[in-house]
DNA sequence: CTTGCATTCTAACAAATGTTTGGTTGTGAA
DNA sequence: TTCACAACCAAACATTTGTTAGAATGCAAG
């Protein structure tokens, strides 16, 4: 209710604001990393550090505790100005979640190449999941929990492209050579509810991410031969 | 953004309702179950059914996409009336998380009795926990995941909280005659991952509670002797 | 009937929300 | 210089939000 700490003053007249006060960082330089050639490639890099920007915020609020101005602010930008950019609030939030779901897809199987054990590849998805998971940074983090927040009309769509994803995870358990009295449906859903819900549970310090990938293996790895 | 379909006619005026159009069955009876002795235990019974209400819309929707009018409509109340019963969202958000924990924790205790064998003690603790989960109706189900969307001031209370339930499953664990290269604090957050996110991977008609609780602990269960 | 009390309504408030419209700026091409 | 256009600002809009204040309602006790 009252995240934002005011100047503690000028309560009086709020459409007299003469900017340069509120955006924080307005007019300044993109401040890009890079040193960044002047000429070419700058028309979507700009739209893509907004959608960066605005993955971290849901990542860490959620859909509906993230407001327009709040990612305007980080963008440095006014509300307004971010409908340049984008086309509504859901179709920025589904677009982040496709392409993170995609980015996702591409880096897991990056990730199998060359493993041919089946364990071994669970293994090595498992951590790139965590992986994933735990970097609320870049734009690769699916929001694919937390759906009981999101509207309606948005949360159909995403529950059909995170099953396109899921198809990964399908193929890993169908390789696995599991005793025959456990539900390799269930299996997958298990450890995907694990490895989606990371960030809920990971404590930075104590094991390292190898490690917990790892231990979960150790858990979910029966009847091996 | 627009999930309530008005009568489609009225746009104008909108101070001029007369009522008994939008709560929707205010004025009837509490239509409680029982025949109700009419003198007594009336007082927090309204309230204790507003709270069931709003623990049912919070587990569905989560606790920025329940409005107060949302939960003022199912009970049949307008939005400020609410507010004689509560005195914040917050508080209420609160205060349905603390008795749902509480009973929470008295069921799997009660699951739990008799009970002498450490695997048998854990699956009864799982089946319990599922079916707290999965019945989102009462006032039994904890929020535990979604997080996320809940303001700073109410996340510290319901972690410091949720801390200490899971010292049930903490003693569960400890029983466990595991690998000693599993660790423990691990198998248990993820044990608990799984059972508070139930809600977001169940799906009803393929496996019954008890089969997945089985099939939990047929993943869970290592170094049995 | 009257009084008191519990419960709900009516009506508004300020703030926050997603979004739109029209203007302003800078920059590169002509 | 002029032109065009991409990117942003300024200012508002209509809703929705949590919340409050005061007036009605009904019911039980006196």
């Amino acid at each position: 209710m009252k995240r934002s700490a005011l100047p503690a003053a000028a309560p009086k007249s709020p459409r007299t604001r003469h900017a340069k006060d509120a955006p924080a960082r307005a007019r300044t330089q993109p401040e890009s990393g890079k040193p960044r050639p002047p000429g070419q490639e700058e028309q979507a890099d700009r739209r893509h550090e907004i959608l960066e920007i605005a993955a971290e915020l849901f990542a860490e609020r959620g859909y509906r505790a993230t407001s327009i101005r709040d990612i305007a602010e980080r963008a440095g930008l006014l509300a307004g100005s971010l409908y340049y950019h984008i086309r509504s609030k859901e179709a920025l939030f589904v677009e982040i979640h496709n392409t993170a779901l995609a980015a996702a897809a591409t880096r897991i199987t990056n990730a199998l190449e060359g493993l041919t054990d089946p364990w071994a590849r669970l293994q090595a998805a498992c951590l790139e999941m965590l992986e994933i998971q735990l970097n609320s940074g870049s734009l690769t983090l699916p929001i694919m929990n937390n759906l009981r927040s999101v509207p309606d009309t948005v949360r159909d769509v995403l529950i059909q492209q995170r099953d396109d994803f899921e198809k990964i995870f399908r193929e890993l358990v169908a390789d696995l050579p599991l005793d025959g009295d456990i539900d390799k449906n269930l299996y997958r859903i298990l450890l995907l509810s694990l490895l989606n819900s990371a960030d809920g549970w990971f404590r930075e310090g104590r094991l390292s991410r190898a490690d917990i990938a790892a231990q979960i293996l150790r858990i979910f790895r029966h009847q091996q031969s």
